[in-house]
DNA sequence: CTATTTTATCGTAATATTGCAATATAATTA
DNA sequence: TAATTATATTGCAATATTACGATAAAATAG
């Protein structure tokens, strides 16, 4: 066991919670909110920014860029990191329905 | 290794990042939607509804509640759980306000 | 008190994640 | 082409997560 069971889920629950995963770690959270902070789109000085080896925090990158969060394009010999906007959106998207459908309906506990 | 670095990022981002993890399951995000759904407050039909073993569940809805998504109350040999809405307002929030940062600077990719 | 119902916990196997050193790859420069 | 710079990949050890059978605990009913 230990092999969690998407096959039982809906693909959107599925999804949602692939996305939902590639921020549930603070080093994650934490590149989103320099690459949302800083104006100018930014490399690899998040390597600077962060206390965590290259290695690291490339994987990172790559498990961000996967879920649709941002998006990365060839700069000479770097590549430049940016915020995917969709991503943001949709995750966006999904707690304000969340909340709407919530209210609608009354909690009893 | 292998074990996060919690010390080196913010409460915030550590919290964020928690909170994220409680809906980075499948199985997890269903139980939420299904307890949003559902107009009265449902206790371990949860178990009946997805198909998952009730122990289970039993685990995912205390990391739920752990996380501070879900709340519980004793209701006679049940267990009733619903959406604790303090929880969805903050993360509906934090994307909310990460949505508007956005919009503010432009991104260049 | 005993049985029943409902939920939680324990123990454990299978798998996934995290982090980094070492190394490879890609683009540019000399 | 060779050196340099920036990023990615590989391999591996430590730890965490997922799932469930077995069992315990809590509340009620008889």
């Amino acid at each position: 066991m230990g092999v969690t069971k998407t096959e039982h889920f809906t693909e959107a629950q599925n999804a949602t919670a692939l996305q939902l995963k590639a921020l549930a770690h603070p080093a994650r959270v934490a590149i989103m909110e320099y690459l949302c902070e800083v104006n100018s789109c930014i490399c690899g000085d998040i390597v600077n920014e962060l206390p965590l080896s290259q290695p690291t925090i490339s994987q990172h990158l790559k498990e961000l860029k996967n879920a649709g969060l941002i998006k990365g394009t060839v700069e000479g010999t770097a590549i430049c990191y940016c915020i995917d906007e969709n991503g943001i959106a949709q995750l966006q998207s999904y707690f304000n329905q969340f909340a709407t459908r919530l209210h609608d309906k009354k909690q009893c506990c």
